[in-house]
DNA sequence: TGTACATCAGTGAACGCGCGTTCACTGATGTAC
DNA sequence: TGTACATCAGTGAACGCGCGTTCACTGATGTAC
């Protein structure tokens, strides 16, 4: 017998570059005209071809949008990530704050698709349940907990300044230890979705324009303040 | 002479209550099928009327979306302040939950509305400069401001805890100031903005549906430790 | 109070448009012998 | 190496649909004398 003949590689590889080419149509064109209205034709116009080709790659619409937020997920948690592992392990304060900033500028960079996963959630299309979607969800957000994990496993993080943890969340810093290599306190879990909820909401707000009134230098000096106040609440130490 | 004849009180009147229903009938559909696709057909549908009445009533559909965007500004701010001024003004800090508390149920009442105004600005629809939807927005944003003006004439504004203020922020404090009673010093003005934020985040992650996995109970203990975080560290006292 | 006129809300038909999607097809690329 | 066949990417025509917007109109509501 043998090797079970490969099915074409040399067409394997033009099919996927086709696929990522039109993504990145897709995405250039979300830039342009918004998350909302993104048109098969659009994008077909945008590449060169008619709009039935797209059908051989994509079984329709959501199934594009199903691709783009996954992917979005994996950018997001993979510059994350990056960002992350630039510093040495046991810089945990500088390595919060490389994810923070990491953070700020795929908000800033890509708003589309930030809007896409962070945002208001768009009517009419549903995440396939425990597709692809999901997982990336997580993943990208585990980025986060990883970084406490390790700073509480090297013994660098502070006791959070946080009353008593309420029960629901106590439960859920449980079962969200199941997925991770080391249980997470309750109290550090909480101080983790503070520190989220907190950089989210400076870059957020900055990705979508609202600060615009504010110049860059000015931005910048902000993001840096709110960061680092934010690494202090949550015990992290800095420099 | 006298008084320039009045045009039809009675058409006025019902020419405003179908101006009512129909901004109250594109926030319905909004709920239903997203802030995206807003169609005046949709609207007149469910109004039991034909599209072309509409015209009657706006322009078109970016008139209507600037009325609505507006509006929001508009309900925002009226229940921020609300609630801000149903608690004795020297309890600063008592003030300041409540405006969190309401910036929150307002956010989670009503997502779309909340995205349409904080959310990534709708493409291809740009506000009319100066003009309501501009002025809405300032109005809205500065009950926050007032809060922390009010605290700081009544001496119960600690000094925040933040190092050397950028001179761009300095220099935005000043321009924001002359819209106060009281001119707001520049490090209370980034520690409102970062206050804000990190409220805002908390809020838009909620009302997003990104906190679904925390039940509820969970997640108004998580908002309650957040925002009294978020208090100190803005130097409101509380208690 | 009654009548003639003006105003305006709402209708229904029509327009041009562009969308998503299907289908039968052509032509190029790869496979089997 | 050459030939017959299979696979698949992409086309172009066609479909049904619903949108925003315009237009000339009807009928009700209000105004003036």
């Amino acid at each position: 017998m043998g090797i079970a003949p490969r099915s074409a590689p040399r067409r394997e590889k033009a099919r996927a570059a086709t696929i990522e080419e039109i993504k990145r149509t897709a995405v250039a064109l979300m830039r342009e005209h918004g998350t909302a209205d993104l048109k098969f034709a659009d994008i077909a116009r945008a590449m060169d071809m008619t709009a039935p080709a797209l059908y051989r790659y994509f079984a329709d619409r959501d199934a594009l949008l199903s691709d783009l937020i996954a992917d979005a997920y994996n950018d997001l948690g993979d510059a994350v990530a990056k960002a992350r592992d630039a510093l040495p392990a046991d810089d945990v304060g500088g390595r919060f704050l490389a994810v923070a900033q990491s953070y700020r500028r795929w908000a800033r960079e890509e708003p589309q698709q930030f809007a896409l996963i962070l945002g208001l959630p768009i009517k009419g299309y549903t995440a396939p349940e425990d597709g692809p979607t999901t997982e990336a969800a997580q993943r990208a957000m585990s980025q986060l907990s990883a970084l406490f994990v390790q700073a509480l496993a090297a013994g660098r993080l502070a006791p959070p300044r946080v009353r008593e943890v309420h029960p629901s969340l106590v439960a859920c810093a449980e079962l969200k230890s199941h997925d991770l290599p080391v249980a997470i306190p309750a109290d550090t879990f909480q101080a983790m979705l503070q520190a989220w909820s907190a950089l989210h909401g400076f870059v957020s707000l900055e990705a979508y324009g609202h600060f615009a009134w504010i110049d860059e230098a000015g931005r910048d000096a902000l993001f840096e303040s709110h960061a680092r106040l934010t690494a202090q609440n949550a015990g992290l130490p800095l420099d």
